[in-house]
RNA sequence: GCGGACGUGGCGGAAUUGGUAGACGCAAGGGACUUAAAAUCCCUCGGGCUUCGCCCGUGCGGGUUCGAUCCCCGCCGUCCGCACCA
């Protein structure tokens, strides 16, 4: 019987209607079932759906489809992030409003995001840069100022001067700016804050109760809080070396125990002691100067000599009055960690050391290895830097370092300078807080007034929302907000006089801090409910790219939080389960005269080490380069359309997510699609072909004789594909169905002759095939699920429970070995006990053979997995 | 520099964290069907040897163990994160 090949470009849409129609994935209000959340970081609307995109939607989409088959009330929803810069670039180009051209990509993608058929709940969508969305995140903004986790401060900030906008840190990606690449210079401003560092702590401590993370990601996390535990040193100055009305020095210190290895002081060229003695020293001026020059612009901070100046200034030592140390202006001293200053340890520091050698200071070790001759340790051009035992520190020799960073800590809290202690214990954090002032348009309006006699001033919230205006121009650089006519001039709610709007706009961070929790009630007027926010979050699985591991997550528990302590939700952590999933790659081709070309520009032959590539147009040669994430500038896309256009959806879905494991890249090839695509056919044809015996027959499990063979793979794979679903383990999930048809494919062919025991046995066999691919191909499952004339959709169908029984033999394959290597196997009932294992085995031809009449020395049986004998 | 991950056939990768190394897929080779092609189906596919069997083999060198891809020690290599953090 000659079967028709499955047509997707027919049978896709259809299905995509009828679950339209059917409304199956939109959440439900009931709140008698579980609830699962299943999100996908939501995508830039740049343009067009990219293919890596589609990856990362398949995985949450066979995780939402799978969930709603196992009895959850599923929320996966969809949105899109997007305000940002490239919208403002694309209307200095191309004179489109930054508006028109979002939602005009945004109408785009969501109809590329459609032709993949994912199970989502677009009664939800909204993009960040709709009004209703950022009319709430301006009243948590108002809430979080009321808090005091909102704060102004001037500060030295990174600014992008092609964007002409501040970076936070962590957007600048060694010295450049990680939009623009532009070199980044340090300015002074007054820029709106998130108290981030309020929950330092906290955001450390928790990550430890994150163990459905990723732990790369939970280490990222921690480093990048980076607490540290030390001692604040408050050392004096020596009265006439020190500036006008200055009497101290106060250093932090990670090692108190190397106190009597110091033999300088350095400041950074930004600490106001600096400053003061630079007033009366031009060459001090001059290289504090230098030192703001270099730390700004330098592009690779390594390539940069570490340099000093004296000061003339001296301090005492803490624990001996007569020893006096001088005080450095150093390149190298960050005025934002700890206190801008720091002791010189040499012998313990290699930076110290280099420093010391370089400009003629003593260097006393101070810590040993256990064991090393204290008369004769030196150190010269190597610092010492682990744990030890203290030498030439007085009162600390002998100890461990550990036990003399206690020492030092006790003494010196009880000294006192100036009526306080010398030394407090300080944990310091790498942490900064979070700037968001960004002084572009296309963002959300930071709803906040500036008046002449009241200062700064909030906008009421029943003046919200402070709407972007529509006229603006993009003539010039920097804020078109500023050069408004018209829309920062208001009156002060406060005092009614004149005054102006901030015309700072927050950084788009701010915007995907909360999305989560918006999807939870996307149209209401507050910017959650709690009842109801609660009952979803936190979001059970989360899955995106590792390029987030840091900022958008960390940002997003800090706003968890304050949420929370402003009453807008009652949780500390928004996502349970993390996931973070490979890039999709592809070759690269450039051609002799350096021109990138496209897969679809070239022709590629052979295979092996003959693999070569040829340009089509030209019929050139050209050089096949390595796997690269797909982007633009190296031609190396292929296009979700494309693919859907020539194998359909289900075809890629599937082979993006075999193969490679989720988190690791996946190579996309054309071989690799076809050998999907041919997989699907595969599955269409046994199932049609199988149709017409079993159309009568109600599914039913065999338990004897051959009918069971069907039922046994059948149940066996229902097993270890839902566990690995679980597990979001997709590729071996796919090779698991791969053996499932395989076995399937010679008891179906064969159903013409077959018994109602066995047409029973196959239909309940292919009713379970159907269901294990729905999550992954579910047109093609819909399809065939017609083709037998189930009932329903499958995408509302429940995911069967499989038969124990089935799923375990009755007889078992042992390997055994002896000595370690297999010789053989043993077929042995499976409740054999140990000594009926161990008498069959010796009774073995080989094994008998390997003993050759003696006993052996040992026999280990390892319950229903193999047998070592030891000859 | 600091921190982390990884290293298995021609390729992507399996191996229930100490129990048959190479599942499944891709590529390759051979065969069947066909006038032919496509499609489909079957077989082979880590290396070596004296090939019904044996030896070697999970980056390299040691170790622990009845047994090691997995644990320990020492190297080599690749990738990622942080990077003047006191």
């Amino acid at each position: 019987m000659a079967t028709e090949r499955y047509n997707p470009r027919e049978s896709e849409p259809r299905w995509q209607k009828a679950w339209e129609d059917a409304r199956l994935f939109e959440a439900k209000d009931d709140e008698s079932l579980p609830t699962y959340y299943v999100l996908e970081m939501f995508p830039y609307p740049s343009g067009r759906i990219h293919i890596g995109h589609t990856r990362n939607y398949t995985m949450g989409d066979v995780v939402a489809r799978y969930k709603r088959a196992k009895g959850f009330n599923v929320l996966h929803p969809m949105g899109w992030d997007a305000f940002g810069m490239p919208a403002e670039n694309a209307a200095m180009q191309n004179k489109v409003h930054p508006k028109e051209w979002t939602y005009q990509n945004i109408a785009t993608m969501r109809a590329q995001l459609k032709m993949m058929g994912l199970s989502l709940d677009w009664s939800r969508e909204f993009a960040t840069c709709d009004v209703d969305y950022y009319h709430r995140q301006q009243m948590l903004f108002l809430d979080f100022h009321a808090k005091d986790l909102v704060t102004r401060k001037t500060s030295k900030v990174n600014w992008d001067p092609v964007d002409r906008t501040v970076l936070a840190n962590e957007q600048v990606i060694d010295g450049r700016g990680w939009r623009s690449g532009a070199e980044v210079e340090s300015r002074e401003l007054a820029q709106w804050f998130f108290k981030i560092t309020d929950y330092s702590e906290d955001l450390l401590n928790a990550i430890d109760r994150l163990d459905a993370w990723p732990d790369k990601v939970r280490l990222m996390q921690r480093n990048w809080i980076g607490r540290s535990e030390g001692l604040s040193i408050r050392w004096p100055l020596v009265e006439d070396t020190a500036p006008g009305g200055e009497q101290e020095l106060e250093v932090y210190t990670t090692r108190p125990d190397t106190i009597f290895g110091a033999s300088f002081m350095a400041v950074s060229a930004d600490h106001p002691l600096a400053k003061k003695a630079a007033e009366k020293n031009p060459e001090l001026a001059a290289f504090i100067e230098e030192c703001r020059r270099v730390g700004t612009s330098a592009a690779s901070l390594e390539t940069v000599e570490k340099k000093g100046l004296d000061t003339g200034i001296r301090v005492r030592h803490p624990f001996d009055p007569e020893w006096t140390l001088p005080v450095y202006v150093a390149n190298f001293v960050l005025m934002e960690y700890g206190t801008g200053a720091i002791f010189g340890c040499p012998s313990g520091d290699q930076r110290d050391l280099d420093f010391a050698n370089k400009y003629g200071l003593p260097v006393t070790p101070v810590v040993m290895p256990e064991g090393a001759d204290p008369e004769a340790f030196q150190i010269t051009e190597e610092a010492y830097t682990d744990d030890g035992v203290m030498i030439n520190s007085h009162f600390l020799d002998g100890l461990s370092n550990d036990a003399a960073f206690e020492e030092v800590a006790k003494r010196l809290e009880n000294e006192t300078l100036g009526g306080k202690p010398v030394a407090e214990r300080k944990v310091n954090f790498r942490l900064r807080d979070w700037g968001v002032s960004r002084q572009r348009y296309w963002g959300c309006p930071i709803p906040m007034i500036h008046c002449e006699t009241c200062g700064v001033v909030p906008v009421p919230k029943e003046d919200l929302p402070v709407k972007l205006p529509d006229d603006i121009d993009f003539e010039q650089p920097g804020n078109p907000l500023d050069r408004h006519p018209t829309w920062r001039h208001v009156k002060c709610p406060k005092c009614g006089g004149d005054a102006q709007r901030e015309t700072d706009t927050m950084d788009t961070f701010v915007d995907s801090s909360w999305y989560f929790a918006r999807f939870t009630t996307p149209h209401a007027d507050t910017p959650t409910k709690p009842e109801v926010t609660n009952r979803w979050l936190p979001v059970d699985q989360y899955i995106g790219g590792i390029e987030h591991a840091i900022l958008h997550l960390l940002y997003s528990r800090f706003f968890t939080r304050g949420m929370r302590d402003t009453g807008h939700l009652g949780l500390d952590e928004p996502f349970r389960g993390l996931f973070t999933q490979g890039m999709v790659v592809h070759e690269t081709y450039r051609a002799k005269d350096g021109r990138w070309l496209a897969p679809s520009e070239v022709r590629v032959e052979g295979s092996g080490s003959d693999r070569k590539a040829v340009e089509i147009a030209t019929s050139e040669e050209v050089s096949i380069g390595s796997l690269e994430k797909m982007s633009k500038s190296k031609k190396n896309t292929v296009s979700p359309e494309d693919i859907i256009d020539s194998f359909g959806a289900d075809t890629a879905r599937w082979f993006m997510l075999s193969d490679s494991p989720p988190d690791r890249d996946v190579e996309w090839t054309d071989e690799g699609a076809a050998g999907a695509h041919r997989f699907v056919q595969r599955v269409w044809r046994l199932v049609t072909e199988a149709a017409p015996a079993i159309e009568k027959h109600k599914a039913r499990a065999a338990r004897q004789g051959d009918a069971a063979s069907i039922s046994k793979s059948a149940h066996k794979a229902l097993k270890i594909v839902g566990n690995d679903i679980e597990r979001l383990a997709f590729n071996r999930a796919i090779a698991r169905i791969h053996e499932l048809v395989r076995d399937l494919q010679g008891p179906l062919s064969k159903l013409d002759t077959a018994g109602d025991e066995t047409r029973a046995a196959a239909r309940e066999a292919i009713e379970i095939l159907i269901r294990l691919i729905a999550p992954f191909m579910p047109h093609l499952a819909e399809e065939c699920w017609a083709q037998i004339g189930g009932k329903g959709l499958v995408a509302e169908a429940v995911w069967p429970e499989y038969d124990p029984a089935l799923v375990v033999d009755e007889e078992i394959v042992l390997p055994v070995q002896i000595n370690g290597k297999k010789r053989g196997d043993l077929t042995i009932a499976r409740d054999a006990d140990q000594a009926a294992v161990e008498k069959a085995v010796l009774e073995l031809d080989f094994v008998q053979k390997a003993l050759n009449g003696a006993a052996p020395r040992k026999v280990i049986v390892v319950p229903q997995r193999i047998v070592n004998v030891v000859a």
